[in-house]
DNA sequence: TTAAATATGGATATATTTTATCCATATAAT
DNA sequence: ATTATATGGATAAAATATATCCATATTTAA
């Protein structure tokens, strides 16, 4: 029951994203730079958000990743979506069928009490993370990062960018 | 992000033991029997609800598990903690520290807004596995299990107690 | 008191998934 | 043209989940 590392690498570079210029767009490149991260796997997880359309892409020079909407149309769900992929985390094989009590399948109307709790809880973890946006949580990291840091980030664009 | 199998076979283990008559044990094999499952790999998952307190053991001929309390006294939650640990899906690693304009350590007060957000989603799903209790499964299951099927396990808990 | 049935924990093996890298190709900018 | 970039496929390595086996301790029942 983890998280791919993938989600955290993920969440903080469509954050960073979130803070260019409109027009601008960072490759995999720099923003593995960014965060000092493994090149070729961020580049896999930053495919799957281009697949799901939470990111844009520029081949070429001067290209790299933008977001693909806004920042508060973006949210924690559609990152974590994107990078684990949407089956449920609880997946039902409905041993209740089995073993020497079982009947024929078409006797189970539904899904039996169990798999819809779990998927009830999944639910309400999925129902928070969509509350979160994108926005909101480059509003957080502005203000909670330490100014020594800021003004780092700040050069480092300038950099980045020119 | 995905759930073991063994959460599914411990709550409904746990489901089962919740039918049995005071003083009554199942033993691992007829457990295993009667979903069809590797008998020694649900042996296990049952070592970890006994080493969570969730279940109780008898060693011996007769023995086996039974709960350790009261069915409304058990929640999902401690099923699927005892058998998928505690720790939280999502793993912060700092990396907002780490690269080019990462600073001192000391200069991050508390975990990072992404980390909160992702933590506090997944209480949200703690919470609501909470709110289920044993009993509750219990009894959902008494409802919606096929006549055919109460039949049949009701002769196959005779047999096996006897 | 003995034999049988059971849980326990450790060791190990196998399968699956995650993490990570590399490469050939397509595309865009200069 | 050349360079910088993303893409998708193939593959490799590491970690985790699944599964089995065994030696031991314990308890019951005969």
């Amino acid at each position: 029951m983890k998280l791919s590392e993938g989600v955290e690498w993920a969440i903080h570079s469509c954050s960073l994203l979130a803070a260019l210029p409109t027009g601008a767009a960072l490759p995999t490149r720099k923003l593995a730079a960014y965060f000092e991260l493994s090149e070729t796997y961020l580049a896999k997880n930053l495919q799957l958000l281009s697949n799901a359309d939470i990111v844009t892409t520029r081949k070429g020079p001067g290209g790299g990743y933008a977001l693909a909407k806004a920042a508060d149309a973006i949210s924690l769900l559609d990152i974590v979506e994107a990078i684990e992929g949407r089956s449920p985390c609880f997946s039902c094989t409905e041993i209740r069928r089995r073993g020497p009590t079982g009947i024929g399948d078409e006797a189970y109307k539904r899904p039996c009490g169990i798999a819809r709790s779990m998927w009830k809880a999944e639910k309400a973890w999925r129902d928070e993370l969509a509350k979160v946006s994108l926005h909101k949580i480059q509003a957080m990291a502005l203000e909670e990062t330490p100014d020594a840091q800021l003004e780092k980030a700040k050069i480092w664009f300038e950099e980045a960018l020119a």
